[in-house]
DNA sequence: GAGTGGTCTAGACCACGCG
DNA sequence: GCGTGGTCTAGACCACTCA
C-alpha cells in the first residue's frame, strides 16, 4: 500500500487476522475444552467481517484439529478427552488392526518426581540447564502385556504439584488430564524414532531381553505458538503391534 | 434426487463432484504431471458452475498433494519429479537435520526380476497369489554409508518391461520414472514400522553386524482410486538418521 | 421452527508472474 | 497490462440437531 521499499510488505489476509484473534481467546481459556465458541455469525458480528471470512479462518483451525466442527450444533474447543479417538498422539496399533479387540491400556506409574533439566532435555524443552523439570515414568501394557515404556519430562513451572499419583489415578488420555488440571492443551507434536536395543532396566520392565529390538519414539509435544511442554522418551514392543504412518 | 428409500441418500455437494471429474481427468492423463489443468474461470465455464465451486474442490485436490497452487501462474498437477522435496515419501532425515549436508543418496540396484506373487504380495496389492510381479532389491547410501536396503514389489501388468538398468539409470526419485516410463502416479502410502534385527545377508549388504537393531518399514503406495501399485519393504539404519513425523 | 454449520452464487478487488 | 490464483462480501438456500 504504502509503497515502501521493505522486502517484505508482511501482507496477511483478513481471515488470517481473524485467526489470529480466535487463537488467541483459545489460548487465553476464552472457551473451554470441549466447549462450542461462538457460532459464524457471532464471531462474524464481534469481528465486523463477513461470515465467510470467519470461515475461512475455522476452516483453518479445524484443519489444525484445534476446533472441531458439527454441522447443526456448533464449533468445538478440541480436546484430548471424550474425542472418538482416544489417544490422538499414539500412533502403535495391534497387529489384528482392530484396537477394541485388546481394549484399553494399563497403566502403571513406576515413578514421578521433581529434578533439574539436563542439557538435552532443557534443549527440547527450550529451558535452561538446571531449571526444575518433572519427570515420569510409566508402562502401558495390553492384554497384560507390557508394550510401552516411557519416559517424560515436564517444565516444572506448569505443572507444580504434579504426582504420581496424579497420574496414576486420572483415567482417559494424560494429555486429557494435562488439559483439565493444568489448563495446558498439546496441540501438535514431532517424533523421531529410531530402533534400539534396551538396556538391563528396560529390558527388564518390558520383559524381553537385551537382544530383542524394540521401536525408540522421542516426542516433542507443543501448545499453542510452537511453545514445547513435554518431551516423552517411548520405548515400544513392536513383536504384537506396530507404528502406523500415513503419507501424502 | 430420486427420493429412493436407500438408507444413505447419498448426498454430495455439487464441489464434490466437481472434484470427482477434475479427478477423473487427472487420471486419465488428460493433463500430464507437471503440466498447468485449466484456470478456474475455464473450469467454471466447463462445468456451469460457478468460480467458487470449483476452487472449493481443487482447495481439495491441492490438500490431498493431487495438485500445487501457484498463484499468479496457475494450478499444476503434481509430480515426484522437480517437486521442491525431493523424495516426498522418504521420513529418514540425517541428524544433522541437514539434508544438504549429505548430498543426494548414491543408488544401487541389487537385483530386478520378475516373479510371481506369493501370498502376502499379493494381498497388499490386491492380487491373486501367482500373479506376475516385479521384484526389485537395492540399496540407498548416504556419504558413502549404505544406510537403506529396500525390497521392492511392482504388478507386473502395470510395469511390463522393467529392468535394472531401468531402475538404475533414471536420475531422481523411482516414482518420478513411474510416472514418465508407466504413467503410474503414487499419489498417497501407508507404511507400517516395526524394531527389528537383520539376517546374515541384510547385514552384510547395510554393513552391520545382526545384532544391530534396525527400523523396518513396510510401505504401501497407492494410485488414484485408493489402487495399491506398490509394495515396498525397507531397512533403515538409524544410527545417523532417524525417521522424522510430525502428528496433529 | 429456530439456530447451526455447509453449499452455492455473483461480483469486486488484490497480489503475483510474466511478457 | 493481462491472466492467474487469492481474498472478501452479501445473500440465498440446504442439511442437520434439538427442543
Amino acid at each position: 500500500m504504502s509503497g515502501a521499499t521493505l522486502p517484505t510488505p508482511a501482507f496477511s489476509p483478513l481471515y488470517q487476522q481473524i485467526k489470529g484473534l480466535i487463537l488467541q481467546s483459545l489460548q487465553q481459556g476464552e472457551w473451554r475444552p470441549g466447549e462450542a465458541i461462538p457460532s459464524e455469525m457471532d464471531l462474524a458480528a464481534r469481528f465486523r467481517v463477513s461470515q465467510g471470512t470467519v470461515r475461512k479462518a475455522i476452516d483453518e483451525l479445524a484443519a489444525e484439529n484445534l476446533v472441531v466442527r458439527r454441522q447443526g450444533k456448533g464449533t468445538f474447543v478440541a480436546t484430548h478427552a471424550e474425542q472418538h479417538v482416544q489417544y490422538r498422539f499414539l500412533k502403535l496399533l495391534p497387529d489384528s488392526g482392530d484396537v477394541r479387540e485388546e481394549g484399553p491400556a494399563q497403566r502403571r506409574v513406576l515413578d514421578c518426581r521433581r529434578g533439574r533439566a539436563t542439557a538435552d532435555v532443557a534443549r527440547a524443552l527450550a529451558l535452561r540447564s538446571g531449571d526444575p523439570v518433572i519427570q515420569a515414568r510409566r508402562i502401558l501394557a495390553f492384554a497384560g502385556v507390557p508394550t510401552i515404556l516411557e519416559d517424560i519430562w515436564l517444565p516444572g513451572h506448569a505443572f507444580k504439584g504434579l504426582t504420581a499419583e496424579h497420574m496414576a489415578s486420572y483415567q482417559g488420555p494424560t494429555y486429557a488430564m494435562f488439559e483439565l488440571e493444568y489448563g495446558v492443551r498439546m496441540v501438535r507434536a514431532e517424533e523421531k524414532l529410531r530402533a534400539v536395543l534396551p538396556d538391563a532396566d528396560q529390558a527388564a520392565l518390558l520383559e524381553v531381553t537385551t537382544a530383542t529390538p524394540l521401536l525408540s519414539v522421542e516426542r516433542i509435544a507443543y501448545t499453542y505458538n510452537d511453545v514445547p511442554m513435554e518431551l516423552r522418551r517411548g520405548l515400544y514392543r513392536t513383536d504384537t503391534h506396530h507404528y502406523r504412518n500415513e503419507l501424502s
